[in-house]
DNA sequence: TTCCGCCATGAATCCAACC
DNA sequence: CGGTTGGATTCATGGCGGA
């Protein structure tokens, strides 16, 4: 049994499931040893991914991880404001005539993965605004059950240079089973409740990019892949809807984040990758990741900071009107709060124009360089005055119990 | 002209977009003036959405938010009632018939309101992971244009009771435009950045759910509307891409979160709301709503508003003489300021026939492909160097002078 | 050795007015 | 309508080199 071969630190429970499993499906699914001796665990495929796809026995796959492409359709340079070119993706393998074709190459990807999907496996599909409509839709049409949406929201995007729009600093997953019908897909509610303070683990995540050492580079020190995700979030993925010794499917492998973290937590994979310079990296990566203790497989708490607040959401969240008059402690500069959160400066006979943030208001009204809103803007609460420091406290309060 | 009498403090260069959308479109549009003088402003409309829309003349609206239903099993506008879900997840045939007979609804509902969509209106649908694939992909299949998909973090969800998936923590909105060619709808870029530490606004908002006394109720005390959105929410909408005196439809205003919070931030709107309960408990609301002080909820000055000024002014008004030199901040580059406007390198030895605006010159002093002029090129005062921006702006200031 | 400043860079559907 | 020009526009992080 490849399965049971590819696995390590197989725990009592982890053996009750792979039993049921046994019994239940994966018998029928290999009646023919042949094919179960092709399964190919822990090898890339390198070829085209719907044909390699079909070579793979019907519902053997314990978990799916799918980056598929974007479509992202850019037709122009774009610049930083310091002029530098940004690197954007303009891969040949990211580009389709149309939404049609693009809804066609995903109907074929998805229906064979889900072939090889066993009944109470799931899958996970990244996506942005660009293609991820598209790909949900799909996967509703084709029978898979949405479980969930998960946002992975990046500490670091990259900003909207032009200011044109909101910046792009999320990306979507969608975490769906092989069908309704499916009820006993694997989810990790305890482990993922404890690695949490104890609290539910959201459909919100907060990671950081794939940059640093982590970030694979080829012989020129340009980046080997476009897209490289990071490890972490892979783990959250493994961690959550897979056990030890279970088999991963990565249909677009890339260099091998997918394969890596397996190894490293302890499950087995397979990648399909068409393009061999990628699925080469890949190879070396994984070679060289190193599995972590057994004991160590387990989703640890993230650090949080002191989480920053908008003065925005102060006026959002109704802790002060619009329109109220702030001061600074010795009252001689007045501003008027407004409903975006801003502040206009309300000086003396002067142009009333001035609008700004708490700090830049702050900074004008006293003609220094810099100013720090929080501390020097106060609000009158009961004939006394406080800083709307005070305000951002409360925010921080009622913060706290959710956001990262 | 209803938009004209709506807008307050209408620029020379919005002026100027006014008249090509009347003369363009809204002239056509309203040939009858019976039609234009029933544009039904801040009124709700009950009834069936779709006739509703169609009442309305065309290309009339500023701006979209749209909080469509997405239970299928209890949404009695689709022409079909679906009990295929429950009963038979196992058939694809009936389970693909009630995804269409929501795709149909969501497709004519989407369709009504471009129509009624002015060119650069924009649109903010909301939705879960029930609906919002399928809103997505028909709003690109109708020539919409994703602008972002963003993501409401919610403070306080309900968690989730079985522990058998993520606690579903978010919904998604996707803001769009008419199309992919409309450029200049409305995006209140600055303001959103001062109001939120002078960092520019992420695709993803935290704000708390509707609860409390915002939340309203009956008389038996349970929640007049199942899905109340809070206002927080709307505001953060409309503030973002609307301006005062706006047109702002709601195609189905339940509660009229959209409409209270238009009343107060100085927009009009047009709710359309099937269920009369609703609607009366919406009409009650935003009578009671109070609107802010202009000066809380007015447009934000941004630098693109601005009227453009050459630098060729700059030199007539006698701001700085033909001859003089100007420099960058480190003194790299000097550029001798011409009788036309246009500067003249002063590379060491070179060729000294560079010639140009302020900006090519700036750019050319660099090896740049483009370069602001104004920022970058500054003159000695005093023996402290200021950007020649200083000069625009008392030019500016004398222009505002003369225009009052 | 440590700290600080400068520079590079990331799945991007990223401008608008004028001639 | 297309080409050209004006001129507005960035956040977090990691690496590197000099002090």
């Amino acid at each position: 049994m490849r399965i049971a071969r590819a696995g390590t630190a197989v725990t009592k429970s982890q053996l009750k499931v792979l039993r049921t499993e046994h019994s239940h499906r994966l018998v029928p699914a290999v009646a023919s040893p042949a094919v179960q001796s092709v399964l190919p665990v822990n090898e890339i495929l390198v070829g085209d991914c719907l044909e390699k796809l079909a070579s793979l026995p019907p519902a053997s796959i314990d978990l799916v991880f799918a980056d598929p492409p974007y479509n992202l359709q850019l037709e122009q340079t774009l610049s930083r404001p310091d002029q530098s070119l940004v690197d954007a993706v303009d891969d040949d393998w990211d580009k389709f005539a149309s939404f049609a074709d693009y809804d066609e190459f995903t109907r074929a990807w998805l229906s064979g993965v889900r072939r090889v999907m066993k009944d109470n496996a799931t899958i996970f599909v990244i996506g942005s605004y660009h293609n991820i409509f598209r790909v949900g839709t799909i996967l509703q049409d084709l029978g898979f059950w949405i479980l969930n949406d998960i946002v992975w929201r990046k500490a670091n995007p990259m900003p909207n240079f032009r200011g044109r729009r909101f910046t792009n600093a999320h990306e979507t997953l969608i975490w769906a089973g092989k069908s309704a019908a499916a009820k006993n897909y694997t989810f990790n509610y305890e482990a993922l409740k404890a690695g949490n303070e104890d609290c539910q683990a959201r459909s919100d995540w907060f990671l950081p990019i794939c940059t640093g050492t982590e970030r694979l580079k080829n012989e020129t020190g340009s980046k080997t892949h476009p897209t490289q995700k990071p490890e972490a979030l892979l783990a959250r993925v493994l961690l959550a809807a897979s056990q030890p010794g279970d088999l991963v499917l990565d249909p677009f492998f890339g260099t091998g984040t997918t394969g890596a973290v397996a190894k490293k937590l302890g499950r087995s994979f397979i990648g399909i990758e068409r393009d061999e310079t990628y699925a080469k990296a890949a190879r070396a990566r994984i070679a060289a990741a190193e599995p972590y203790p057994d004991e160590a497989v387990s989703a640890a708490p993230s650090k949080r900071a002191q989480p920053r607040v908008a003065f925005a959401s102060v006026v959002e969240a109704g802790l002060i009107a619009p329109g109220a008059m702030l001061c600074d402690e010795k009252k001689r500069h007045r501003a008027l709060v407004r409903a975006d959160g801003t502040l206009m400066l309300a000086s003396a006979g002067a142009e009333l124009s001035i609008v700004g943030s708490i700090h830049k208001v702050g900074a004008l009204a006293q003609g220094l360089p810099a100013c720090n809103g929080w501390t020097f803007w106060h609000v009158e609460r009961n004939g006394k005055l406080a800083p709307i420091d005070d305000l951002r406290t409360t925010i921080r309060g009622a913060l706290k119990v959710a956001a990262e």
